[in-house]
DNA sequence: TGGGTGTTAAC
DNA sequence: TTAACACCC
């Protein structure tokens, strides 16, 4: 007789302590393996020297380390989803395999191909909300229907917080109920890949930085954001942790930047399909000049206008851009340069460490206007006046755009009154054209 | 979580 | 002369 498993199976939650999936499982009476898989269908469309797998492969070591402490071990597979649970359910006897939710389109299709594949063997799948502290259905409108505006969402999910629904679960001290089995852990080399000189930073949530959030979050130059983002988006910390700390503090802006995360979840649950069209429709009829030089310009860092270049080069070399210099930079994009916001979208996704597919396509849209809640067509930023704005002595620009002032630095690739009275026209001729 | 432009109030 | 404001885009 086999002994009896459970799987926890690990995806963007690269976490032992406050995991609500996994402390389900180590709470459930039978022996836990924990697993991850390294989708060759999502693998397969990355360069060899991605960034996020490095930072992924990190992680998964930390966390096998600490499980080689209790004479476990996480159980590293590289394959489809679908054929690794079909050789793991034939080799151990596994009654139940647990995970969190994934609310992607992809992940969907996946969990769906998995559920019925397990129950086709009798082993139950159980998923759990652990990513997010209300998801789906959890915060709509009185007729049921989902919000798609910012404000009345947020001011609901504040009013339905509730402290259960924040509480961290103790993971750490259920450990011993892992199960005691060796595997190798694969390197970055046997999965095809190789490190990537780009590393993701530590987090930093103090109180300094959430009490200040509001006054010092603008300032590309200051270090005033916490750079949780990879670190959500890959669950090497819990949502429940930020929440508690956002709660903490007087200042409400940080908590409100974790609902606007929450908010872009539940859109993208609710609409899968703005990740390909226009959230509104009547902006489908705008004619973008979509021009492939000017496009490379822009991803380069040689549009000429410095604060665009400098996050644009901060993005290339470093996979981070600070978030005012997002909306410029995207604004720059899709406004002065008419080019779509899908092909902005596409290149963060490939460069951001902290690309979560929700919160790209969710903020591109509000900044090309064509989202819910988003930003109106004829805002267009200035990416001149917002370096006085934003900043004022250029260090932010000298840090990541070296060659500015010299002669080599390229002219502006458009003039900002013709590029802006261009867009006005083009984006109401496009609305008039619907 | 804007910007451009003309007008007005205050210096 | 300029900052604050209104109004439109």
């Amino acid at each position: 007789m086999k002994d009896n498993y459970v799987i926890f199976w690990h995806r963007r939650d690269l976490r032992i302590e406050d995991n609500i999936g996994l402390y389900n499982a180590l709470t459930s009476g039978k022996k836990v393996i924990s697993l991850f898989i390294f989708d060759s269908d999502i693998l397969e469309k990355l360069p060899e020297d991605d960034a996020r797998i490095t930072f992924i492969h990190q992680e998964l070591e930390k966390i096998h380390a600490t499980l080689q402490k209790q004479d476990a071990s996480l159980l590293v597979k590289h394959g489809k989803p679908s054929e690794i649970f079909k050789e793991l359910i034939e080799k151990y006897n596994i009654s139940e395999v647990y995970t969190n939710h994934d609310y992607e389109p992809y992940a969907i299709a996946r969990d769906k191909e998995i559920k019925e594949l397990l129950t086709a063997e009798n082993v139950d799948f159980k998923t759990f909300k652990d990513q997010v502290i209300f998801e789906r259905n959890d915060i709509v409108k009185a007729d049921g229907k989902p919000y798609s505006i910012y404000t009345p969402f947020s001011k609901k999910w504040l009013a339905a917080l509730k402290d259960s629904d924040y509480r961290s679960v103790d993971c750490v001290s259920h450990y011993k109920n892992y199960a005691k089995i060796d595997v190798d852990f694969p390197s970055l080399k046997d999965i095809g890949f190789t490190t990537s000189s780009i590393k993701v930073i530590p987090f930093n949530m103090t109180e300094n930085i959430v009490d200040n959030y509001e006054d010092t979050r603008n300032f590309p130059a200051i270090d005033g954001t916490s750079n949780l983002s990879p670190h959500l988006r890959f669950g090497t910390i819990s949502v429940r942790k930020c929440v508690q700390n956002g709660l903490q503090s007087e200042n409400t802006i940080f908590l409100k930047e974790l609902i606007w995360r929450e908010f872009f979840m539940q859109i993208l649950w609710h609409y899968p399909k703005s990740v390909t069209n226009n959230f509104k429709s009547k902006y489908d009829g705008i004619k973008w000049r979509n021009n492939e030089e000017e496009f490379k310009a822009w991803r380069e860092g040689k549009t000429g206008y410095p604060l665009v270049d400098a996050g644009m080069r901060q993005l290339n070399e470093s996979g981070y851009m600070h978030n005012r210099v997002r909306m410029i930079t995207a604004s720059f994009l899709c406004k002065h340069l008419l080019i779509d916001w899908k092909w902005g979208e596409a290149y963060f996704a490939e460069k951001l460490l902290d690309f979560d597919l929700a919160q790209n396509v969710g903020n591109w849209q509000w900044v090309a206007g064509t989202g819910c809640d988003s930003s109106p067509y004829f805002r267009i930023f200035n990416p001149t006046t917002q370096i006085q704005k934003f900043d004022k002595e250029h260090e932010y620009i000298k840090k990541w755009v070296s060659d500015y002032q010299e002669f080599t630095y390229p002219q502006p690739i458009v003039e900002h009154k013709f590029a802006r009275e261009r867009c006005l026209e083009v984006y109401k001729k496009g609305i008039e054209n619907f």
